[in-house]
DNA sequence: ATGGCTTCATAGTGAAGA
């Protein structure tokens, strides 16, 4: 099974390339975030006629999540349990027997700011959350952009990071509090390429000069994390015409 | 340099992302 997650910043704009993915790389699960589009919108036709299925929540201009997965997703829910939150970031879904979230974490915009505690008190739910469908589904993949670096090797230069959003500690305490669940991060139970990143700031040339940080992950839990076979990042996405600045992550799991 | 680039909503700019 092929789980793949990429935030795809507008699905409007990106839906060509979303399309291209599918076809290259067959997944059986994408998951997408900051679609940005309301349901009535949802390209439905055109990922039907790729051969997904889907189930999508999404608003207008901000967030937006969706799976598309081969095969009927079952008892999909959107956002997290008992937490009423507006903003469209989570979405589940059971797809061949594995229970897939998608989540978009909120971005903190800056150390100390309103967001940012926001982020912080989102990231304490969805915990709590999770905490219980580890016990319903043993076997559970948490995909996204977590907008979290947890390790000074996810970043490209860590003292110029160095308590800022998406490396301060309390986020990267938060992250780890998900691995405490029993959550393994896919991607470093291989041996990776130095400076593996998955997103890359538009300005300043970033991407060309390699300025990145891994945010978008994929957590296992530990029944499908004893059957991970590979992961890794689609950086070549980041080359494309007019990308997102996020690239794919992509791992793979024998059933 | 609180900038840099991209998207969206909107009709000239402003918010938000990370």
């Amino acid at each position: 099974m092929k789980i793949a997650t990429w935030n795809v910043n507008s699905l409007k704009v990106r839906l060509a390339q979303v399309l291209e993915i599918l076809a290259a790389q067959n997944p059986d699960v994408l998951c997408l975030q900051e679609t940005k589009t309301e349901d009535a919108n949802f390209p439905l036709t055109d990922i039907t006629a790729a051969g997904y299925e889907s189930v999508f929540c999404g608003q207008r201009t901000y967030n937006g999540v969706a799976i598309l997965c081969r095969g009927k997703p079952e008892d999909a829910c959107i956002g997290i349990r008992d937490f009423d939150d507006p903003q469209k970031r989570v979405i589940a879904g059971t797809v061949s027997g594995v229970r897939v979230i998608c989540v978009y974490v909120p971005n903190g915009e800056s150390v100390g700011s309103e967001k940012y505690k926001y982020k912080l008190d989102w990231l304490a739910r969805l915990n709590a959350w999770l905490k219980q469908e580890l016990i319903k589904y043993p076997k559970l993949a948490l995909l996204g952009d977590y907008n979290i670096a947890p390790e000074d090797r996810d970043v490209h230069d860590p003292k110029v990071w160095e308590g800022k959003v998406l490396f301060s500690e309390p986020e990267k305490a938060a992250f780890k509090d998900l691995i405490a669940l029993g959550f393994v991060d896919s991607f470093r139970l291989f041996d990776q390429p130095a400076k593996s990143y998955s997103w890359w700031d538009y300005r300043m040339n970033g991407f060309k000069r390699d300025l990145g940080l891994r945010i978008d992950h994929i957590l296992l839990s530990a029944e499908l994390a004893k059957r991970c076979k590979t992961c890794s990042i689609d950086r070549p996405m980041r080359s494309k015409e007019r990308p997102s600045d996020h690239a794919p992550v992509i791992a793979e799991i024998e059933m």
